[in-house]
DNA sequence: GCAAATTTTGACCGATTGGACAAACGTTAG
DNA sequence: CTAACGTTTGTCCAATCGGTCAAAATTTGC
C-alpha cells in the first residue's frame, strides 16, 4: 500500500518526533477531538503552521502515533509462548502488561479513548490483525487447559481480564489514586496491584481449605 | 449548596429529561469536548436555542447527567452487606456490575470518558464520597478475610479488578466483539462473560489438584 | 561564499463552535 | 376574550477551529 519510507533530514526526523511526543500528552489527555493543533504546538514548542509543515494534518499524526503504539501495545501478547511452564507464562504476561500500565500510562489512555469512541480509525486492525493474535493466543492457551496445566475456563474472556485489569491502573488512575488516598495511593500501589493481580489470577478468592 | 429544586412546568421536565437522553447518547459516543450543543439538540428532535432554553450551558447538562449517574453507579457497591454469605455477596456484586454493563454501556462510557481525562468534574466527589464508600466496603471485605471467609488478599485492589473486569465489557465493547468475532461476539457474550469472571474471582486458574 | 533547498513565521481564510437575543408563537387562567 | 406567562425560532455574534500561503529566515551542498 504505501510506498517506501520517505527520505527525510536530520531536522525532519527530530521534530516529527518532537511533535509525536507531544501530541501524545495532549491526545492522551484530551482525546482526538478534544486536543487541538495549538495545544499540540504549543506542548513541541513551535508555531501552528511549522508543526503543519511536518504534519499536513491533524488525522496524521494521530495514525502514526496510532501505528507506533499497536506494536509496542501488542507485544507482551505476541510474547506469550507455548513453551515454558503456562503459569509462569500468565503471570510474568501479566507482570509485563501492569509495567506498561506504570510506564505508559499515555499510550494506555490514548488507545483506552480510540475505543471509547468506537475505534472508528483503528476497527480493520481489531477485526484483523488483533483479532488472529488474540485467536491465537487463546489456542495455546487451550492448549494448556487440556494438559492439565491451567484450569479450564475461556481463553478469550482470560485475555479480557488480563487487559481490563492492567489498564486499569492507567486509564483510570485518578480514581485509583483518590480512592488510595495520599497513603496507600502512591508509588507502592503497583507493587500492591501486582501481588493482588498474581494471587487473583492463580488463586482466586477461596479461602485456603 | 444548592437552594432548593425549581419548581418546573410539566413541558420543563419532560423536555429536561428528552434532552438528557439525548445529552447521553452523544457524551458517551464523543465525550465532553467532542460533543456539540447541535447535537444534542437534533438528537433530542429540538432546535439549539430551544435546548439552550432548558440547559444554559452546555456543561449544565454534562453537570446534570453526571450527577445523576454516580447514584445508580455506585448502588451495586452500596448493598454489599455485611450479613449474608460473604463468597455469595462478592458473586452477586460481580453479576449486578456485569448487568450494568450490558444494560448501561452508556452511561458506563460516560463516566470513563470522564475519568479518562482527568474527572476534571468530579474530583472531589472521587476524593470524597467515593473514597468513603470504598474505604467502609474495603473494611467489610477485610472483616470476612480475618474471619476466614475469603481468602486474605487486598480489598481495595479486589475492588477495582471488580470495576476494571466488569465495565471492560461496555467501554471496551466494539474490541470486545471485534475480537471474539460475529459468532461468539452475539448477544451471548455476557453469559460467557459472567461464567468466566465467576470462576476467576472464586479459584483462580491453578488446575484443581 | 553562495545559490539552492529547507525551515519558520505572520497574516489570513472559511467553517464550526457555544451562546445571546428579541420577536413570534402557544398556552392557560380569569 | 385577553393579558400574562411559557415556549420556540431565526438571526446574529465573537471565539476558536483546522488549514493555507507567500514571504522571510535558516541550513545545506558545493
Amino acid at each position: 500500500m504505501e510506498g517506501s519510507a520517505p527520505r527525510r533530514t536530520r531536522i525532519q526526523q527530530e521534530k516529527r518526533e518532537l511533535i509525536l511526543e507531544a501530541a501524545l500528552e495532549v491526545f492522551s489527555a484530551n482525546g482526538f477531538r478534544g486536543s487541538t493543533i495549538d495545544q499540540i504546538a504549543e506542548a513541541a514548542g513551535m508555531s501552528k503552521p511549522n508543526l503543519l509543515y511536518y504534519f499536513r494534518r491533524k488525522e496524521d499524526i494521530h495514525e502514526t502515533l496510532m501505528q507506533r503504539l499497536l506494536d509496542t501495545w501488542l507485544a507482551p501478547l505476541k510474547e506469550l509462548d507455548d513453551i515454558g511452564d503456562p503459569m509462569t507464562e500468565l503471570r510474568s504476561y501479566i507482570r509485563r502488561k501492569l509495567e506498561m500500565a506504570r510506564d505508559f500510562p499515555r499510550e494506555s489512555r490514548l488507545f483506552a479513548n480510540e475505543i471509547l469512541q468506537g475505534a472508528p480509525r483503528i476497527m480493520p486492525m481489531l477485526e484483523g490483525e488483533l483479532k488472529t493474535l488474540v485467536d491465537e493466543k487463546a489456542a495455546v492457551i487451550k492448549g494448556w487447559m487440556r494438559a492439565g496445566k491451567i484450569a479450564r475456563t475461556d481463553p478469550w474472556h482470560l485475555i479480557f481480564a488480563i487487559w481490563a485489569t492492567t489498564q486499569h491502573y492507567a486509564d483510570f488512575d485518578v480514581q485509583v489514586r483518590a480512592v488510595l488516598g495520599p497513603d496507600r495511593g502512591g508509588d507502592g500501589r503497583f507493587e500492591d496491584a501486582a501481588r493482588f493481580l498474581e494471587q487473583l489470577f492463580l488463586d482466586g478468592l477461596k479461602p485456603k481449605a
